[in-house]
DNA sequence: CTGAAAGCGCTAACAC
DNA sequence: GTGTTAGCGCTTTCAG
C-alpha cells in the first residue's frame, strides 16, 4: 500500500501539506492541492488509520457490548446503533458477552486497549463489574436498556432507557380495560431494572384499579422463549389460571402463544396475551402480538447521539433519556367474555 | 495510561525486555519476569493494541459485513463469527450494507483502511463489486452463504455455503412423500445463489418425482417477512391454489402462515409450508415450522476457522465448503388428503 | 539472557 | 502557504 510519504514524493510537496490536504486543516494552494490529489489517486492511497489514531488519539471506533446475541431486540439495536455510528463517522466493535459478566469484563479490556473512543454497554445485569471497570478507566459510556441495578443508576454516565413502567401500565390497564381481572405475568429476569420496572407498571395498574396483586400470579422467565413457554404452562396449570397475560417480552410472549395452544387454549378467545418490544415478529405470530412496543433501532441511535456529544465534550453533566413506548393493538386480545372453557 | 515505558522504568529493565515478557517472545530470567510482572500489576499497564497493530502489522480484528440486519438468519452467523472470532483471538467490527452495494463498498474502504486482517463478506448480491474492490487489495477474504452470482463461484478465494440445492429437494421430496403435487414455491431473489440454488433442487425433486415444474407456481419474495405473506396471497388467490408450499426462507414462511391464517385456511390442514434456516421463531411459530435446518452459527464459525487459517498461510488454495443441511419435521405439513377446502 | 536503536504511518507543534 | 521536526506506544532487528 502507498503511505502518505509516497503521495508527498510524488506530488513534490512535503508530507505535512499531504496530511493537511487530506484533512482540510490548512489553507492550501489550488495548484498543489490538485496536486496531491492527483498523486492520491495515482497510488490509489488510501490512509492507515491505525498510525492516524495513534498519532491524533482518536479511533472512530465504538464498542458495543451486548449481554447475549439470542435475542433479536438487541439485534435491532445494534442496527441502530452500527447505522447512527455509521452516519456519525464511527465504526462499530461488537462484542457479545454470551450472558457471563467474566467475559463481558474480558471484552471490555480488549476494546479499551483497542482504544475505541467510547463503549455502547448493554449490560449483562449480573453486578456493575463492567461499569466499574469502566469508571475505573475513565472511559465514556453510555449506557442502554438496563442497568445492573438500581444501586447504579445514580452514577454519573449517560443513560437511554425506555419508559418501561409506563409500558406495564399501558399493557395492563388494556387488560383491565377489555375486563380482565385475573392478569398473570411472565416477567423477565428480577436483576434487570427494565424488567423489574415492567413488573412495577403491572403491579401499580392493578392497586389503582383496585384489583390488587395476587403475587401467584406472576412468575419469572429470563426474556427468551422457552421461559415464555414454560412459564405459561406453570400459570395455566393453576386451579384458577389467569384469562390475561402481561408478558414482559415478545420472545416470551410467543413462547406463551405456543404453550396456550398445545394446552389446547385459543388466542385471544380464552387467553388474552400482550408482550412488549414490538420485534418483527410480534407483527407475524399467530395470531398478530398486541404488544407494548418500544423504538428498539432509536435506543441505538440515541445512545450513540449521547455517546458522540459527549466525545465533543467530556465535561457534560450526564444525560438520562426515556424512549417512549406506546401500545400496538393486534390481535391477541379479546374482551372478558366470563369464563367459559377453563 | 501506564505505557510499556513506564512499566521499564518500574522494573529497571529495558522496553525491549517488558515487550518480550509480555508476548513470550525470547527467554527471560525468572526474576525479571516477575519484576515485569510486579510493574506491570501495580501500574494497571494495559497495552494499546493500536500501537502494537501498526508496529506489528497485525490488528487481529476481522471485518463482517452483512447485507443488512433485518434477517434473523444474519444475526446468527454474525453470533457464530463473533464467538468463533473470540475464541481464536480476534475482534469483529461490524459493517451493514443496508442493502446498498454501494455502502457495502464504502465500508469496505473502511475496512481495510482500518487494517483489519481479513474480511467476511456476507454480499449484498448485486454485482461483484465488493468482491473485485477486495481482490484488487490482495485482502484475504471469505465469502458465506451467497455469491454475487455464478461467475464469482471460480474465484480464487474461501467460501463458505450450505447444501442449498440439497435443501430444496430436501423440502420437496417430503412434500412430494406426503402425496402433494402442486407445490407452489416462494423463492428469494433470483440473483441470490442461495435462494437460485434452492430453486434448483425444488424443480429437481419434482422432475424427478414425474410431477414436472408448474412455473406459474413460483414467485419471487426477497426473503423479508412481508414478500412471504404477499406472496402466499398471490398463490392462494390463483384459480386451482397449491396445497403445499416450499418457502426459501423461514421469515417469508412466517409470513406465509399468516397469509394463509389470514385466508382462513388452516396450516397444515388446508395447506402444508415447509421453510429454510430453522431460525428460532420457527420452533415457536403457531404452528411450528417444519423446515429445512442449515447451521447458522457454525457458518460463521467455519468462516473464521477458514480466514485465521489464511491469514497463517496466505499462499492456501482456495477452499470451498458446504456445510450440511436436514429437514426438521415440526407441525406445519400433513399428509394431502385430497382437495376439500380450497 | 538483555539492551539500544530504528521505525510502523501518521498528525501536530513549531518555524519560516 | 509550506516545510521541518518530533513523536503516538509499541515490536523487532541487531548487537552484545
Amino acid at each position: 500500500m502507498a503511505t502518505i510519504r509516497d503521495v508527498a514524493e510524488r506530488a513534490g510537496v512535503s508530507v505535512s501539506t499531504v496530511s493537511h490536504v487530506i484533512n482540510g486543516t490548512r489553507r492550501v494552494s489550488r495548484e498543489t492541492q490538485e496536486r496531491v490529489q492527483a498523486a492520491m489517486t495515482a497510488l490509489h492511497y488510501q490512509p492507515n488509520r491505525l498510525a492516524r489514531s495513534l498519532r491524533s488519539r482518536r479511533t472512530q471506533t465504538l464498542g458495543v457490548l451486548l449481554p447475549n446475541s439470542a435475542n433479536p431486540f438487541f439485534a435491532q439495536v445494534l442496527l441502530g446503533i452500527e447505522a447512527a455510528g455509521y452516519d456519525h463517522g464511527y465504526n462499530v466493535i461488537l462484542g457479545n458477552a454470551n450472558d457471563d459478566p467474566r467475559r463481558e469484563l474480558a471484552y471490555l479490556d480488549i476494546l479499551l486497549s483497542k482504544q475505541v473512543d467510547g463503549v455502547v454497554l448493554v449490560s449483562t445485569g449480573a453486578y456493575g463489574a463492567a461499569l466499574d471497570f469502566l469508571m475505573a478507566h475513565d472511559a465514556p459510556v453510555v449506557m442502554v436498556d438496563r442497568s445492573p441495578g438500581e444501586a447504579y443508576d445514580s452514577f454519573q454516565i449517560d443513560t437511554v432507557f425506555v419508559e418501561n413502567t409506563r409500558g406495564g401500565v399501558l399493557a395492563t390497564e388494556y387488560l383491565l380495560r377489555l375486563g380482565h381481572r385475573a392478569i398473570g405475568c411472565i416477567s423477565g429476569p428480577s436483576l434487570l431494572t427494565s424488567s423489574a420496572e415492567r413488573v412495577i407498571g403491572y403491579r401499580q395498574a392493578l392497586i389503582e384499579a383496585g384489583v390488587g396483586v395476587d403475587e401467584t400470579l406472576i412468575v419469572a422467565g429470563d426474556f427468551q422463549h422457552e421461559s415464555g413457554y414454560r412459564a405459561c404452562r406453570e400459570l395455566l396449570a393453576r386451579p384458577s389460571p389467569p384469562t390475561a397475560l402481561f408478558v414482559c417480552n415478545d420472545l416470551m410472549a410467543v413462547g406463551a402463544l405456543c404453550a396456550a395452544h398445545e394446552a389446547g387454549l385459543r388466542v385471544p378467545e380464552d387467553i388474552s396475551i400482550v408482550g412488549f418490544d414490538d420485534i418483527p415478529l410480534a407483527s407475524f405470530s399467530v395470531p398478530r402480538l398486541t404488544t407494548v412496543a418500544q423504538p428498539a433501532r432509536q435506543l441505538g441511535a440515541r445512545a450513540v447521539a449521547l455517546l458522540v456529544s459527549r466525545l465533543k465534550d467530556r465535561q457534560l453533566p450526564a444525560r438520562h433519556e426515556r424512549l417512549p413506548v406506546h401500545l400496538v393493538e393486534r390481535d391477541s386480545c379479546q374482551r372478558y367474555k366470563g369464563r367459559e372453557l377453563l
